[in-house]
DNA sequence: AATTCCATCTATCGACCTATAGAATAATTA
DNA sequence: TAATTATTCTATAGGTCGATAGATGGAATT
């Protein structure tokens, strides 16, 4: 259209990352919204961080709702997939299962912001991209309660629990650990040993009965 | 006190409750920032619940901090001394952990709201009350944990955990509980049931080593 | 060198929201 | 019933914030 000179796209068009700052733009939205939450955070706030005006923002995201999905969508992504992936490896439910909990932790080393905000911030989401995320996040569930089932089947977990109050429990466990990790001095690996003995042995049959030590 | 007859305080002074429907104020604007978040809820929002206007709520309170800080208030009250309590009694620290969640998961059930905005907006508090109710919720993290080292130290729990972990494991499942359990279709006894058997069992001494039921 | 494009800037509008002042009404007490 | 007190109202000041429009300067391209 502009520029052309003879045939499609002869010259190195310059077709090259637009926005080139962008990947910077929405970390400091992911850290401001993560200190201050959505509301609580002004875009002045994120420009301030960067050093740049106010204004200047809006050549980076439409409005400050869709920064908070670009840094939602960060925040989410990769989750659902790794999940699935390790839900369908022929390893025990056991196995699985502490695969799932280090895995779900992992992503708070490197991208610990975005996935605060994701946590505690969707819920500001417009309606429709705020129902599309929570798929994401309903299916995480989904497999990990999978999972669960399977190892009650399989004889690996006790019989009668509840798959549903065990996934939530996880989850709520491990999500939690986004808002004190940074605070306490514990490394994610130490972090996903001791969930995972915590619930492996928790969910496990116990071998014998055998009464409360006395004394 | 009230209804004396001679002395002081001759007529029936009006020393009665002023502000009758302090109450329902306070529980609306827990209802609506429990919804919307602190910054997220605009007075009015707490107004139209009632069907009063925005501005007669500053006859109860003096700001939107000042509420939130009564809601939060009633959010946290009660959890340190009725932890504290269960943790003297002389039983064993598996009972006295078990006991601990049941009364940590109770109040959702008359107080949701109450316990919901305290956990996810007492950040926005301003710094002086923020630090003060921050103090009762951190000497309830060492309520626990201090239950859980005397069950190691009892032999009742596995040598070798990590006490501070499991606390923030057990909170955090805890607390999570307050974001879904409107949503899901659970009582609560149930989920401090299926909890205190996750945790239980999870930080029990297995009494015989036993390999994953193979096929 | 001229042109086009990218990134940031200045300036500002309009909407929304908290909080105050003071009038008006309802309830209670004398 | 009159006086007093409790509660809610109207009106609006004052501030903050998100978003838009258009200008500016520098870098890349031709």
């Amino acid at each position: 259209m502009i520029g052309m000179t003879v045939a499609t796209l002869p010259t190195t068009r310059r077709n090259a990352s637009q926005r080139r700052r962008a990947p910077e733009i929405i970390e400091a939205a992911a850290m401001v919204f993560a200190e201050r939450g959505f509301h609580g955070a002004t875009t002045q706030d994120i420009a301030d961080v960067l050093g740049i005006r106010q204004a200047s923002l809006y050549y980076y995201f439409s409005s400050k709702e869709a920064a908070l999905e670009l840094v939602c969508l960060r925040g989410v992504e990769g989750f659902f997939e790794t999940g699935k992936a390790i839900a369908a490896r022929p390893e025990s439910a056991q196995k699985r299962l502490s695969l799932l909990i280090s895995s779900h932790l992992s992503p708070m080393l490197d991208r610990g912001n975005f996935v605060k905000v994701f946590l505690n911030e969707r819920q500001h989401l417009p309606a429709e991209s705020r129902r599309r995320i929570g798929r994401w996040s309903r299916g995480l569930e989904r497999i990990f309660e999978q999972v669960i089932e399977e190892g009650v089947t399989a004889g690996e977990f006790r019989a009668g629990l509840d798959a549903r109050l065990v996934t939530l429990a996880v989850l709520g466990m491990c999500n939690a650990a986004s808002s004190w990790y940074l605070k306490e001095n514990k490394d994610v690996p130490a972090i996903a040993s001791e969930f995972s003995n915590l619930v492996i042995y928790g969910l496990a049959i116990r071998p014998a009965k055998r009464r409360p030590t006395r004394r």
